[in-house]
DNA sequence: CATGAATGAGCCTTCATTCAT
DNA sequence: CATGAATGAAGGCTCATTCAT
């Protein structure tokens, strides 16, 4: 089961150091010297098992994308069966997990944002790799809420109104907790957010949805 | 009129061209000597009329700030006749406008941008000068519109999720543009989107404003 | 009179070691910490003065071949009214000294050497800009001494057998040293190799001469 | 007949690729690395047989000169029978067949020639071993054409004049193909190259020729 | 008021070599 | 007999900063 390159202990030792820095400080402010001082390794470490710090930086990239997606994949707990309306709760609860955990599969949402600030070479492959897919995911799902007929510009306004919640709830902190020192919106404020956004959103498509299946009554649901 | 400090060439060109390559890279990634060869400058002259490159940042920063505010100051065209929902509708419009904006003004948002995602000691200043304003505003809207008797961390999350959509429409132009290359939101699609999110969030505050005001009735809005 | 470039006293201190280091080492073995070193300057002032270490190696090649040829011009004492014979004589004997030289100009001909028997992308300059004169003055020498009608490519052959001793009594120091050590071919000895060249070379062209002047009577000459 | 260090595989592909590769590059150039990427050998696999760089060095250029001896041995094809003027026909040829080959056995031309222009401590070795019996042989040829009496530095004048000639064919190869891209001097051209520098260098030896054999008459030459 | 010159720290990378198995 | 892993020294280069005029 063991990855045939996970054999080597100052290989395993930068990873992790550099999965940590990297996060901290992205791509160009990190330094392989600081990377390999934390690993304990030699300088000449990271040029032998990755090539480059272009290499270690790809490789420690897909590895923490590896394990978030491992650990949080994006249908979690979805089922066929499923309304699109609780597809979407749990799409939505999801996707918070894996941005806001403060574990070790972290990294990788720290990462990815300081990919979307400022996108390296890397990028291209991490929207092709891991952002498509959950946007095709979404969209479908939005798309079924809406009805038959809405069209795809409607779709994806509101998609990105739903991930645009998500991902600031993530990455605001720095703000939040200096206005508001006494709010908190972590980890443990997952359930909270999650029902937040999933209710606002919902009611936040009512009328396009209403619009695209006329035959139900208004004032009828739930 | 003129400030104190804008009556020399060299130190203008220097504003100039550091409100670009600051914006443009960042802190960090900006170097003096960029700056100073694009502002036609010697690269002592930052040190001298800025102390450091600190220095430099700072003033840009504090410059732009004023600019942007003067062109998009928070209440433009707020009224204090106007209903809550038309006050959002406007805050959202001059919200947008200010941070999509591409002229030079813009350099203002892609600064704060920076910060946002990788913070350095300015960035306390920023939080209390300018997103603080804009927050006390936002929430007061809020509240109006959700009537009262609502908790404000309830007003908090709403607000968050205004913001955080309109922050996304503008920060995922590197993500859209790669998914979807024909759809487009920018500077000239404000009108669309201010539209959109004010409808989307004003509907997404409608279950909370119904239960803080129990006497409207149902099903008769609209 | 004084070259623009010249007034800094830190570059002039580089550029003489860099002279040195380069002509003994060549391009890629030497190092511009030793070129500082030697200067007494900071690494960084190659970066500020040259750019690079190849624009220092430009300077350095440009600056040493206009002293060499200033201190050895091709055409050194060359009267239009000499006999191809004596040109011959006055071109082998200034070609000697430039490439024999042992003071600083003779950097120069180190230089060349290197560059002769590992070309870097400097080479193509150099051969522009004083290897092809050259060429053509010995070529134009050699076509007057062996007649009209002679076809280039002989023309060629023989400045090519003409160069090629000069450059080898140049060149060969390292093996003639070791395998005679009592013989030596160095700057002193200048006039008996040209004398010898000379001497060889004309009595090397004479065959195809005569074959090219037939009026001339055999065993007339001298 | 087998050598006693030649049955080891990777070695042997060690042994091929470092002749290339050196001959290519030069000593100080070429890297360990590529050598064993090359040789599809282990990067450690050089100092396990060879001890360290050096050591593989001074194995490739013995090994590549003697495939060149025993290909090109400088006496090919004389017989003691011959005129000093045959001997010296070809000795010319086949020096220059040695030294332009393109084949295998080039490779040790092209690590003489690095050796030439910078020469690493296996210099010493490598005149003794070869250039001094080569030096030898063409001078005992050159002093049997000049005659009795003539003095020794007379005749390392001559031969100098010779080998200068054939190396120069050899190495100018970079600035004749700049200068004049149509002519060609190259292993196809062998034959035209010795019988030129034949023809020429013996000419250039007649006049002190017939210094030395005073009862030669003059003029009836050919 | 301004600048050309110079600095030292730090960056990523590459090298030949050695260790441990 | 051989190799994957690791090492330390050194390479060229870039940075923000300071000096001296």
């Amino acid at each position: 089961m063991d990855d045939k390159k996970t054999n080597s202990k100052t290989r395993n030792a930068i990873m992790e150091a550099a999965g940590k820095i990297f996060a901290e400080e992205g791509f160009s402010k990190a330094t392989v010297r600081d990377i390999c001082r934390q690993a304990g390794a030699n300088i000449a470490a990271v040029n032998y098992h990755f090539g480059d710090k272009k290499g270690l930086y790809l490789a420690v990239l897909k590895y923490y994308q590896e394990i978030s997606f491992e650990t949080y994949p994006p249908n979690l707990g979805i089922r066929e069966t499923q309304t699109p309306e609780e597809k979407l709760r749990v799409f939505i609860r999801s996707f918070l997990m894996r941005i806001m955990d403060e574990g070790r599969p972290a990294w990788f949402g720290k990462l990815l944002a300081h990919e979307f600030s400022e996108p390296t070479w890397a990028f291209d492959i991490l929207v092709e790799d891991m952002i498509r897919p959950s946007y095709q995911l979404l969209m479908e799902i939005v798309a079924a809420i809406l009805g038959r007929g809405v069209k795809e510009r409607k779709v994806l306004l509101y998609s990105m109104s739903i991930v645009g919640q998500c991902l600031y709830f993530r990455h605001s902190h720095p703000v939040i907790s200096r206005l508001f020192p006494r709010e908190a919106f972590g980890a443990k404020q997952i359930s909270e957010l999650a029902d937040h956004i999933t209710r606002f959103s919902l009611q936040g498509m009512r009328e396009e949805k209403n619009k695209n299946n006329p035959e139900v009554k208004k004032c009828k649901k739930k």
